[in-house]
DNA sequence: GGACGCATGTAATAGGTTACATGATTAC
DNA sequence: GTAATCATGTAACCTATTACATGCGTCC
């Protein structure tokens, strides 16, 4: 049984609810808004080559009259069914790395108010991010209330992980503010 | 001007408080309970290396009778105002990957109850991980009350990542009991 | 003609994990 | 003696980022 690397079950994660280019997926996967995991195209390309080459993955040459030709990349069932299994298979928690909160760790030996100024910048784009999830959640509600509900439809699991990044997002907004006034009530004294 | 990776940072951070040999970062560093930043030996040996060869640390071998000896490391007055420098500087805010939030996304396709079963070691692992926290809160506030409130105490440093991560594991484990108990409903219905 | 978005790839490098290796000292 | 902790290092491998590279089609 051929080995999947995480980012392998990423894409075929994103192929299981429609069928995608590897521009697509690089498109989904890019920094943009993506929640809890990112790739770049020049990983993506070379990962659907192997997926492919393991029988995991299918492709069809699509021509396009306005612009250039894509492949479009589709799930085998074998492959459904490896990242059936794979959803539920334990997995260790994951060590973070914030490079941010390493700074903080650090932040005792600066001035107070330039760290005042970094925090309140990281402040404002998790609030950018926080608006957006909630932008999302509201059109999810709009649109697919009803599977919402029903564990077996991808719309409740996107709305699982956005559920997470909303949570991540504000309370990293809600430090951001308590952190952000510490350092400035210290400056002001 | 010796550019200088994270971990670089990460080291230069923990031994601006205070002196310690490899073997003592790499226990810091290592998977237990260290916050937002971790690392092996494996690499913090030869990142030691280099640092002293940029004169970014000197260190010392320091004889014990009851093990072997060490090398003691601290930071050149050059590597404190880098560190400095860096600690207020501006960062990309991190993208974040957890490989759980990525099962999530393909949990669809499972059993909702394999899924639940899932969510709740999870939810068990952080619960854990935020009683660790709430004591090394407690013990903070218990021994260095009066520096708590001063940015220029690392005290206040250590106490500033610790509430982050408070926050993060507080805000992971509400979204794992709603999402077991999402999961759960489903099943007994 | 040039910029931009679509579309697909490869190469070089950096960052990080796992495994390999060695040796001292203490406790059982 | 042998396992466990302290202590330091290297090598092989995998993952991920940055940079290089190409070409089509549309809009200005």
């Amino acid at each position: 049984m051929t080995e999947i690397s995480t980012l392998g079950y990423a894409l075929l994660g994103m192929l299981a609810r429609e069928p995608l280019s590897g521009y697509d997926l690089a498109q989904r996967l890019d920094l943009p808004v993506g929640q809890f995991w990112h790739a770049r195209h020049s990983q993506i390309y070379p990962e659907l080559k192997r997926l492919s080459r393991a029988r995991l993955l299918t492709h069809e040459k699509v021509a396009q009259h306005d612009r250039p030709d894509k492949k479009v990349y589709a799930l085998t069932d074998r492959a459904r069914e490896r990242l059936r299994e794979w959803a539920t298979a334990p997995v260790e928690a994951a060590g973070k790395r914030d490079e941010l909160l390493l700074k903080v760790y650090s932040m005792w030996l600066a001035d107070p108010e330039a760290a005042a100024r970094l925090i309140r910048a990281h402040e404002a784009q998790h609030e950018a991010q926080l608006r957006a999830y909630r932008a999302h959640e509201a059109n999810l509600h709009a649109h697919h209330a009803a599977q919402l509900r029903d564990p077996r439809s991808p719309w409740f699991a996107t709305w699982a992980t956005l559920k997470r990044g909303l949570g991540y997002e504000a309370e990293y907004v809600a430090w951001c503010r308590w952190l952000a006034e510490s350092l400035e009530s210290a400056t002001s004294r």
